[in-house]
Parts: C-alpha cells; structure tokens; sequence
RNA sequence: GCGCCUGUAGCUCAAGGGAUAGAGCAUCGGCCUUCUAAGCCGAGGGUUGCAGGUUCGAAUCCUGCCAGGCGCGCCA
C-alpha cells in the first residue's frame, strides 16, 4: 500500500523537474512515506514537501501544493490533504482496502514477504557459543534473535544462509578435556583437590562417566606429581601448566579423546536443544578445520602481500590500527602458533570466499571491542569493509521472583537454556527474547514468563489465533460455512470503525516486515503483532462475526481469517506456534 | 583513561528527524443469558538524565557533562 503512494509521489516529482520547478531528482530518501499516526492526517504522509522546498526555492506548503496537482490519478486515494506545516496526507478509498485484503488470502503464507533483498547472499552467524557447556539463558537471546533475523532476511528477498562457528581449538577445548580426565579420576576413587578454574558442571562429571564406560581404568594415572592449582597465586598458569603435564602423563591421543569426547557430547547437545527451540543451522564450521586445510596460513600470506603484518617480540603482528582498529594484533605468538583472531579474519574471509555479500554476525556485548579489528582484517585482505555487519546483543539477566541470578559457566550455576524452555515453554521463551531491541538489556524474569497472564504478550498475540479458529469451530456447530469468495465480494460492507482500524492494522504487515528486517529489529514485528491482535480483540468484542446475513457474514469471517494469516505468518517469523487451541 | 551500548510514566519498554511522546504491567472504575474474560472499555500517571547546538521541526542528529552496563590479553 505504501509503494502505491511512493510510486505516486515519484511520478510527481518527476514531472515537477521537468517543469523546472525542482532542479534535480530527488533521492529516494527524500521521498519519505509513512502511517499517519492520527487518522485525522489521512493514512499515508510524506513530508517531501519540507525536505525539497529548500531546493525548489519556495515556502514548502506552496512546494506540496504543487507536487499535489502533478500528483498522477488512483482509484485507490480518496483525498490528498496538504496540513501543517507542509505534510502531504493520502487517504485511501474503501476499495483500495479491501483489495489488500483480498491479496492477505490470496497469498497467503506468502503474504508479506517481497523481493527487497535482490537475492544479495547473507550468512547470519549467530550464537556460536564455545562448546564447553551446554547452553544458558544469554545464548537463548541469540538463537532468538539470530533465528528470527534471518527469518525476516529471508522474507524480505535475501538469500540467507544460517551457520554456527564451533570454537573446538584452543585453551578452553583443553580445560573441558582436563576436567573431564579429573572427574573420571575422582570416579575412579583417585583422590585430588580439583581446580576451582576448571569446568565444574554436573555436565563434566555426565562425560567422565562415559570416558569410564570407553576406557574402563585405562586413562588411569599416578596424579602425586602434577602441580597444584589452589596453592597457586596466578590460577591461570598453573591451570595451564596442569594441563601440561597431564598431556604427558596421559599422552596426546588420551588427551586428545577425552577432548574429543567432551566436545562432541556437548555439541550434540547444544544441536539438539537449538533444534527443539526451532533455531537450525545450514552449517557447522568448525575452528580446527581452518587450521587443518590451511586456511589460516592462506589469510596469514594474504596479509603479509599486502605489507600488513610485522613481527616483533617474536610474534606476527597485524597492522590493525592503520585500518581503524585500535591497536596492532598478534596474529602468530612467539610460540608460533596462531591466535583465536587469525582463525577468526581466516574464517570471515572464507565466507566472503564462498560468495557472501554481507556478513552479518550477531555477537555478545563483550565482544564490541573486536568488531574493528575482524573488519580492519578484511580491508587488509582486500575484501570491502562494509560486507561485515555486526549486531550487538546485550545482556540477559535473569530473575527469579525479583530476585538477579548469576551466571558462571565455569562455576557451573546458571540456568541453561533447557531448563528456561522447560519451565516457560519455546512459545513464551521465543517471543521474550525478542520483544526488546538488541541494544536493550533484557530482563528476564522466570516467574512473570510461567504465570501465564496477560504479562505475557505471546499468549495475548496467540489466543487471537485461536480464536479466529474457534469461530470457524462455531460456525460449523451452526451449520454454517465461509464462503471466502462471497465474503471478498462483501467487504463493502465492513463499515464500522473496529473494521476499518483492524483491516488498515492488517495490511501494515509487509510494511512491518521489510521495517524490521532492515533494521535489524525483530522487535518491531512483536509490537506490531501485538498492536494486531488488539485490534483484532477489540472487534471480537464489539461485533457478532457469524450473524445470519449472510454477505455480511462471509465479509467478517473473511476479515478475521486474514488477520489470523497475518498473525500465523508473523509469528511463524519469530518461531512461535500459531495455536487453533488454547 | 579510551571505546561500545543504555538513560522516556511507579515498573518493563515502544516511538524510520515529523503533527497532541505511546503500549503492557501495577493502581482505580466498568463489561460474561451472545463466536474462548488468557479478552474488552474507561481513568489517572511525563521538564524524554542535565546543559548547549544543528533546522521549518529533536526522545531521535552533534558537542560537553552526569549515571548505569560491558569491553580494552601473545585467552577464546
């Protein structure tokens, strides 16, 4: 409907340089349309006048004036109002409504999506959490949100791609296989004082059973030598060190499966609960593999032809702060081996190596400090700084009956994300996870989400679901049925206000859409679907749907049936259930 | 110290530079012989952290303060 009136007003535009009353064409975003928030101003309103009237030299209500009489003729616009100081008001006819509603059953569950996107290649990475643990409640806002973003990417014309970056190399890696080794020492009656740094989750002691079950007492081993953490002033080093020396004791392969082990265990794991939260991934990549097929060395040698690298100390560095990054990074220790940040450029140029126009990471609020550095990584390595966007997700902080719990995956207290779905359901944890801006900090709280009330907007947006298909039930108990084309053929007859404001409510949807998708803002598509089934509750107040006038009939039941497509399509982008039954 | 995010009703938050800053919760008052009351209607509640600036117009953009969160490793 909004395209109708900036196709409208670009044609005027047109004619006016023509005339010369305006020196050049305007840029597409001078030519802002929007919803009026009063109906008062019509339904559509766009303040061109007041951005051009500089350029044309003239006071903007004469401009828009202007630009009112060169505007082209439409059936679909009633009145054009010029108000204020120099708004242009479009108010659509009756019919024009109604033939968006026709087109909601028409296309149905394709209603809304649209060709924005051109088809540009996107790969959304999103959560790759380390595989040290399962889930907790702040990885669930990035499933939420990464999900729902590339549902709306995909909507709006994208070609998307959905991977998850599996961090199985490293330090981290190396502390999971050692606390796995310890507890499976612990289960076999070997006493020692394991590290207040390790893993300590209930999690660990589930892996070492199974490393028991593999290797019965094999990995068993005289533990008197090994150096103490507790005693230890710097907890880190002497954590490392531990892990050293039960490399040796243990051998690189022992070590190597007890790893292996732990991380495919929880792996599977984390797929699974992803997948029971309706968050899937066209791809794992794996961290290890960019070393083993040589990727990090070809992005290394990239960087190094094209003169950004220099050691000193012994270790690589990248030239970072040259291309907008803070400091130089190493890329290459002293110890020679790569650092989690020349994997990390070697995988962001693998994806622009596999065809991706843009990047589009959604990262924790901690991780702001590396977004300079990855995009100074592609410049140098001559990819466009531009193809890598990043959106911050802030923190969860999660409550419980008012009061903050803490969350410490090392420490092992925290609520998983398992349990966050157990207790309130995919349904409720979905759509709050999502119902604030990614900027925001979220506040969740496990007892307001469980109540089931009306605090919690998903049951309010899914019972007006619902009850459009418990009108359908009713209407077959009266032995009625809807007959859809008789009903598009009526809708002339939906005269009162509570039709009007649910049907304009109703066609905002693929305005809404394309607005939440470019914006990154699944949660702008939360509040509209709320604002629908308001309306949509306040006219199953006022008004009978199946009343014995038949046309009449057929109109409203034709009306309700497309804002449930709408509501089933929308939640159906947020990964909530549309329910018949509640 | 530097960087990113935030500051809007009692609470949790919306608001593409637009017209009189809006929702939910909470509070108070109404609506079930009628398609699901997980609903609807109404009322009260605001110096958009503070001070300047940009312009036809600022919660929004810029500058400076104040407050909160997070970050600033040859960890990942």
């Amino acid at each position: 409907m909004k395209s109708n009136v900036q196709a409208m007003l670009s044609k005027a535009l047109d004619t006016l340089v023509s005339k010369g009353v305006l020196p050049s064409l305007p840029t597409e975003e001078s030519i802002q349309v929007e919803r009026t928030r009063d109906p008062g101003h019509g339904d559509f309103a766009s303040n061109c006048a007041m951005t051009l009237c500089k350029s044309a030299g003239m006071p903007p209500r004469d401009l828009a004036q202007q630009i009112v009489d060169a505007l082209p003729g439409s059936h679909l616009v009633q009145e054009v109002t010029i108000a204020g100081p120099g708004f242009i008001n479009f108010r659509f006819s009756a019919t024009a409504w109604q033939a968006e509603i026709r087109r909601v059953l028409e296309e149905g569950p394709r209603y809304g999506t649209s060709q924005l996107g051109l088809g540009k290649q996107v790969l959304v990475e999103f959560v790759s959490a380390n595989p040290t643990g399962p889930l907790h409640v702040g990885h669930g806002r990035h499933a939420a949100y990464g999900a729902s973003l590339a549902n709306l990417l995909d909507a709006v014309g994208f070609n998307v791609r959905r991977e998850y970056y599996v961090n199985d190399a490293g330090r981290q890696m190396q502390i999971l296989g050692l606390s796995v080794w310890l507890r499976y020492l612990e289960l076999q009656g070997v006493k020692l004082a394991f590290p207040e740094n390790a893993y300590r989750g209930d999690y660990v002691l589930d892996i070492s059973r199974q490393l028991q079950e593999q290797h019965g007492d094999a990995l068993v081993r005289d533990v008197s030598g090994l150096p103490s953490v507790a005693e230890a002033e710097d907890k880190e080093s002497a954590l490392s060190a531990l892990i050293a020396a039960a490399r040796d004791l243990l051998g690189e392969d022992n070590f190597r499966s007890a790893q292996d082990l732990a991380l495919n265990s929880i792996l599977d794991d984390i797929r699974d609960d992803l997948s029971e939260f309706g968050v899937v991934y066209d791809r794992w990549y794996s961290e290890h593999s960019l070393a083993e097929n040589g990727a990090i060395d070809r992005a290394l040698q990239k960087l190094q032809a094209n003169n950004h690298t220099y050691v000193k100390g012994g270790a690589t560095w990248f030239r970072a702060s040259d291309l907008g990054d803070e400091k130089d990074r190493v890329v290459i220790r002293e110890n020679g081996q790569t650092t989690y940040f020349a994997s990390d450029i070697a995988y962001h140029l693998d994806k622009r190596e596999r065809g991706f126009d843009l990047l589009l990471d959604v990262l924790g609020a901690d991780h702001h400090g590396y977004v300079a550095r990855v995009r100074a990584g592609l410049e140098a390595m001559g990819e466009p700084p531009a193809s890598l966007e990043v959106k911050l997700v802030q923190f969860v902080s999660l409550f419980r009956a008012g009061k903050k719990e803490q969350m410490s995956t090392r420490s092992g207290q925290f609520v998983t994300l398992r349990q966050l779905r157990d207790e309130v359901g995919n349904d409720a944890a979905r759509l709050i996870y999502v119902m604030r801006s990614n900027d925001q900090h979220l506040d969740f709280d496990l007892e307001l989400a469980k109540t089931q009330s009306a605090d919690n907007p998903v049951y309010y947006i899914q019972y007006a679901h619902a009850r459009v298909a418990s009108v359908a039930r009713q209407l077959q108990e009266k032995g009625y049925r809807w007959d859809p084309e008789a009903g598009l053929s009526a809708l002339h007859r939906l005269d009162n206000e509570h039709e009007a404001a649910l049907m304009k409510t109703v066609t905002r949807y693929p305005e809404t859409v394309e607005l939440a998708a470019v914006n990154r803002a699944p949660h702008m598509l939360v509040h509209y679907l709320r604002e629908l089934a308001n309306d949509f509750h306040t006219y199953y107040n006022a008004h009978q749907f199946i009343v014995t006038d038949q046309p009449l009939r057929d109109a409203r039941l034709s009306l309700v049936n497309s804002a449930r497509q709408v509501i089933a399509n929308g939640l159906g982008l947020l990964g909530v259930s549309a329910p018949d039954n509640m």
